[in-house]
DNA sequence: TTCAATTATGAATGTAAATTCATTAATTGA
DNA sequence: TCAATTAATGAATTTACATTCATAATTGAA
């Protein structure tokens, strides 16, 4: 995606000036390496049905090299979703600032939205189509990440500026209206993650849809 | 919930007349008391740490008896899944069909939908918390479950009657629109789940939130 | 009461992966 | 060039269940 996807962003961006020695860079590319692969065999199996294997294979590296960079199975995984939703979230808020008022702000976020899925839907079928889920699964841990959070929050915002301006309503809490406008975001991304005739259409064509039935609703004016 | 979640449906509301050995209704008993484990225990644990083992404790049997009422794990997840659906299409069916208008259909709709979750809340934290999902989970095929199919098609058919009474917008197809009601709903219940202060609120108060909502956005108006 | 048929049991089996670790290879700096 | 350090390897170990199955208990018809 980005630069700070290939690379740690924590070292990257947090410290900039100390450049690493190589060996810790070559470090972080082997390491990026396995993020890489697995985040393509989760993609394509689900997160129970990857084996670390798969992953080790996928990378050209042996089992138990894996080990060396993660902890384990479940760790590299939360390492994936933090990286993608940082990476998200990074690009909302710079795509967001340019614009002043809410209306403007919600089409540019749901609009980046969407692209950012459609330009990562391997690794968002796992979210939609498997699990954002499970407790079991330590997936109930998901919405304890705090990127996830952030994304939440972010939303909450968009919100309420849209109230202080008028343009959304006020009778709910910003934090309620937000958790609407979150899933039919996802619904349209998870029933377009389904559809064979992808090719055809683009999901950030539906930006439109998504905005206009958050707005205004699906009544009849 | 109801008397067919007890016995199975098929053989009770297919063929009332014939009434069955004692022997083929203890058996359907026992069927149900494993069901009813399960249920329990794929709610408490999610579909993967579930084992066959928790669900054979809590439901009072041996691991192997489980075997002798369902061929593996994933049927027996499924036959719960099935089950319920059928259950809460057969209540909107006919909790629906008592109103004319398609707007009090929705209403009523919404209300009784609501009303199923909250009754059956530790089964659909699976669903809403875990797992919808997967491919690898075989959950893919959650969606190709029939029962699911029919509940969304029941909800389109609402849209198309809101459209034909103009009640709806039609610039929009009836599965399109009706594919953003249910998302709306299912985040209004999801995050009913994760709060403590469950208590306090009942979900079928929401209702209104969610038809609002749905007919009219979030919007000013 | 008896015995065949039906059910239930839970230890044993099989399998699939996650994780570890002794061994080998590569890299480094002197 | 040569230890010494660091990294990679993949076979062996462990763990965790799902599933099976030989055995025991229960049932009910005669």
């Amino acid at each position: 995606m980005n630069v700070n996807s290939l690379i740690e962003d924590k070292f990257i961006t947090e410290k900039p000036e100390l450049s690493l020695s190589r060996r810790e860079r070559d470090k972080l590319l082997r390491r990026a390496d396995i993020l890489r692969a697995a985040e393509h065999v989760f993609a394509l199996k689900g997160y129970y049905e990857a084996t670390i294997q798969d992953i080790a294979r996928e990378a050209q590296y042996a089992t138990g090299t894996v080990y060396l960079y993660f902890k384990d199975k479940e760790s590299l995984y939360f390492s994936l979703v933090e990286r993608k939703y940082s990476d998200l979230l990074a690009i909302l808020k710079e795509r967001t600032s340019v614009a002043r008022a809410a209306r403007e702000k919600l089409e540019i976020f749901i609009h980046e939205n969407l692209g950012f899925f459609e330009r990562n839907q391997d690794f968002f079928r796992i979210f939609v189509s498997e699990g954002n889920k499970s407790q079991a699964l330590k997936v109930g841990r998901f919405h304890k990440l705090s990127v996830i959070k952030q994304h939440r929050e972010f939303v909450t915002e968009l919100v309420k500026l849209g109230q202080e301006e008028r343009l959304i309503r006020s009778d709910f809490s910003a934090k309620q209206i937000g958790d609407v406008l979150i899933p039919i975001f996802m619904s349209v991304v998870f029933n377009w993650l389904k559809e064979e005739s992808k090719g055809a259409k683009s999901l950030s064509r539906m930006s439109g849809f998504i905005l206009d039935m958050f707005l205004n609703g699906a009544g009849k004016k």
